[in-house]
DNA sequence: AAATATGTGATTGATTTTGATCGAATCGAT
DNA sequence: ATCGATTCGATCAAAATCAATCACATATTT
């Protein structure tokens, strides 16, 4: 496989990030380039202060948004699969709130295309990512800001949540239960985003396949206040009847794996993803 | 598969769009042209702005703020001297506004010492360039996002605005003028800012010494408004006399050299000696 | 139908990137 | 401090990619 050096280098970036140290050696034998070419990588980041380099590799350099970006690389191609997914079941001229997760942060770049979109969203990471053309037009709620998570959080958020209405309401969730409903690992996330799926005229949840198995320790919803589910592969045949049997509707690709990036789906290897030649879908 | 030649370059740029980078050669594998059609294809859509080439492909481009860049340059070290004059005013367990403008924008990395400090801002640029310290609260004002100018304005600021009253509103002003106030080239922000003002307990205005020249469309106050004019050299004799009449308090370097055209102040200590003999301009 | 305009693919020379080599610098252990 | 083993940085040839050009095919206009 072979990688431009924008690829490589966002690569590499992301292997400093995911673990704090790298070594060039190590690199040199993972991409299958020279140790030359992962030097002037490793210099090229470090120019750019986006990495550290030490004797034998580099290291990342600051902690501040570290969970962040670790956070966004885990399961990246399944987030982004649900991303396009649900994508192209947005409409133009809608208006749709959501959430500062990453699966749904992977929606933003996706939304390029679309004329005459409402986004609201609470997560100035997501806003920045989102395109700066005519068409969209963007709200944010305001709030306690936390610098770690680069959201606004709180009574305000809350307030100015309470002004709107209408909407649809996409938002993940750190982990699922049938019994729970949809759950976070952070409290004040789970509030809001409960808020916002109270004030919704739908809400779809969007999540990868791993959030099927471990439930998080703060309640969002429940089930009745989900109209779509969105995933990257079937769900198993006991979510699957619970689903239906709550009339809600589940939306996974269909087996067509887009041309161009076929074999990048072998990261987190889910279940049977045939690798289909070039079929438009 | 044929596609028209738009169909084809649309099709790369949703590409381009949802993988971050793509490469000549798999596109033209995947579309089923040339290598030459795909680079036609792929400068065609940078010479529109709409992706950025790098060697062996073509990435998304990266949101910048060069409208913003620009226009914070002008005036730099100005702007630093009245950023840190403001800074050394501010005590700990303060809660200050901050406006969007490129003046309050230079006085956001001198807070990094401050303790128990609550800032209030409407501007995303503003937030991020804000010390991440356990010592400092934000709190953002949501509203309707302005990407090239990373703020949020319009009736959801100016309620969240409402919900707060007591701190130190630190805005800056695009012109002055002695009998109609303060003045902003931006309509949005002129309203935002006099409500900042209306709900604060105390204003104080940070302009540079250009901005005593030039009054702008929009009026965000009136002078009745200001408690402290901090700025980076002493006015001229007719504004101390103005100022001083209305009680507003004037604050600037004790080693400025009076207000003159063009020559910056060095960054740390301006000499007491103003006559530079290669005063360049 | 002829003429023109536009788009495509192949070729060629120029440019950029890569990999290998070698001396210099750095680290770890004696 | 000295030695041995890595690692680094610079240099250069090879490989990959790019930009320009031309010939040909197709669509559009006259």
């Amino acid at each position: 496989m072979k990688y431009t050096t924008q690829q490589r280098r966002d690569l590499i970036l992301s292997q400093v990030l995911e673990n704090n140290h790298v070594k060039v050696k190590e690199l040199a034998d993972s991409i299958a380039v020279s140790e030359a070419t992962v030097r002037r990588d490793l210099k090229s980041l470090a120019d750019d202060n986006q990495i550290k380099l030490v004797y034998g590799g580099a290291e990342q350099l600051r902690i501040s948004d570290f969970s962040f970006r670790a956070k966004a690389r885990r399961n990246y191609e399944a987030k982004r699969v649900v991303g396009r997914l649900a994508a192209e079941l947005i409409g133009d001229d809608e208006q749709i709130f959501i959430d500062s997760g990453t699966t749904c942060f992977e929606l933003a770049p996706m939304l390029k295309r679309k004329r005459g979109l409402t986004i609201i969203a609470n997560s100035s990471r997501l806003v920045l990512e989102l395109p700066d053309v005519p068409g969209i037009n963007i709200i944010t709620l305001g709030g306690r800001y936390r610098p770690d998570r680069m959201d606004a959080v709180g009574p305000l958020a809350t307030a100015a949540l309470d002004q709107l209405r209408g909407y649809t309401a996409l938002i993940g969730a750190d982990g699922l239960s049938m019994d729970f409903g949809l759950t976070a690992s952070d409290m004040e996330s789970a509030f809001l985003f409960r808020q916002a799926v109270q004030n919704a005229a739908a809400t779809w949840l969007l999540v990868d396949h791993s959030k099927f198995l471990t439930p998080s320790l703060f309640k969002i919803v429940d089930w009745e206040a989900i109209s779509r589910v969105i995933t990257d592969c079937p769900p198993r045949p006991e979510w699957a009847e619970f689903l239906s049997a709550r009339n809600i509707e589940v939306i996974y690709p269909q087996e067509a794996a887009p041309a161009v990036e076929g074999p990048q789906l072998t990261e987190t290897s889910p279940p049977e993803s045939p690798t289909s030649d070039h079929s438009q879908e």
